[in-house]
DNA sequence: AAGCATATGTTGACGCTGTCAAGATATCAA
DNA sequence: TTGATATCTTGACAGCGTCAACATATGCTT
């Protein structure tokens, strides 16, 4: 089975312009990212698959390190929108979003392994080679896990002693970090992901619990 | 300047055979890992500096794979000894040990950024390429935070309510995290290093200090 | 409708990579 | 001395990203 849409025009017949070959290659560069991961990626053999020649795709993507940030950057959009779905749940209380929204990191990065590297590793982000639309995508998810720690603490459900930044910086990380070890096979078995999520949470927002 | 030792025999002539090829091979690499980072290691600029030709390593090291596990090998290794180096401080109270030891994680990540990727990272993990002789270091030294996060129970440090496992995977994995985020260039400042690491080493040991 | 600029797609080529095969040379044991 | 073995060499191959040069289709201007 390939991803090729053997490119034709109106009339069906094959045509030498594709029409629509950027958003075929973010679609079939998204198959092929999971099943070959980031290092078995390759603009050959993305273009192979959708039926393109080698260089076809550079007439949309700059070079490589810009589709891996179209890629990334489509990774952001959806995180943000299961991440809304989450807070938006207006009925619950406080600890039981925070709860679900740690447990939807985490299974955002498991269930798309090779995009969370992408979004969160150092293939974009070492290289300092994002481009400004995944940065203008991805730094207001940065700052937005920032306003909600304050909203948390402001709630009693986090420590108001600590500095805001401080305390998102180390919530994130400690999520980042879980779901680093799962994604990159350091924490082979997977059967316990939840039980760690809840005492993650548990730690973090222990105080209010004690004081009620 | 170069790393490259001419290799001679003991009568100073330039010999066919090398003599000490794989321990050569291995201070290169880490010369180079720390200027090229893993994605500019490559066996053919190695042998190059080395003054060899490009296939004499694969004489000490079945393939690139073998090399890199040998070098995060000695990461395991030089880590331990300075884990150590901590927690034999006797004098130092629990706390303080802890926060020693969350600081020193994050130091020796920051301050050997590529080979902190190699150890943790997913270049050798993911792939389930670890030789046995770095799963012989590396394994202990998971082991070892476990053991230590339940003495820090025991002491009354850490919450002992939290399975130990659970907790010691939650609190590895905020320092991994936290190590990630900064080695990865996702938090580029890193003037507040030692403020988010007391954050941290607070939010896990609070309730012994609220306890006093 | 004609013509030309522009967008898009193609083939050829280059240097880089890891790694295998085959041959050269040194070392060591019998 | 001889023969096995360890070590190092050159040659070769496929895969990679990417540039240059060329081909073809699209669309705007006159």
């Amino acid at each position: 089975m390939s991803y090729q849409t053997e490119h034709k025009s109106k009339q069906n017949k094959p045509s030498y312009h594709h029409g629509d070959l950027r958003s075929t290659l973010l679609k079939a560069a998204n198959i092929l990212l999971k099943e070959a991961g980031i290092e078995g990626l390759s603009l050959r053999k993305l273009a192979d698959k959708v039926g393109v020649s080698r260089t076809a795709p550079y007439h949309h993507f700059k070079d490589k390190n810009q589709l891996l940030c179209a890629i990334a950057e489509q990774g952001f959009v959806r995180w943000q929108q299961d991440a809304e779905f989450i807070f938006n749940q207006v009925e619950l209380p406080p600890k039981e979003k925070y709860r679900q929204f740690f447990h939807g990191y985490i299974s955002y990065a498991a269930d798309n392994p090779e995009l969370y590297d992408l979004m969160f590793g150092r293939t974009i982000w070492k290289q300092n080679s994002a481009t400004n639309e995944l940065r203008d995508v991805a730094f207001p998810s940065f700052n937005h896990q920032v306003d909600m720690t304050k909203k948390w603490q402001e709630q009693g459900l986090m420590p108001s002693g600590e500095d805001t930044l401080r305390l998102s910086q180390v919530t994130w990380g400690t999520m980042h970090g879980i779901a680093r070890l799962l994604i990159d096979g350091i924490y082979a078995d997977r059967s316990h992901i939840d039980e760690m999520c809840d005492c993650a949470v548990n730690l973090f927002t222990q105080q209010i619990v004690q004081s009620k």
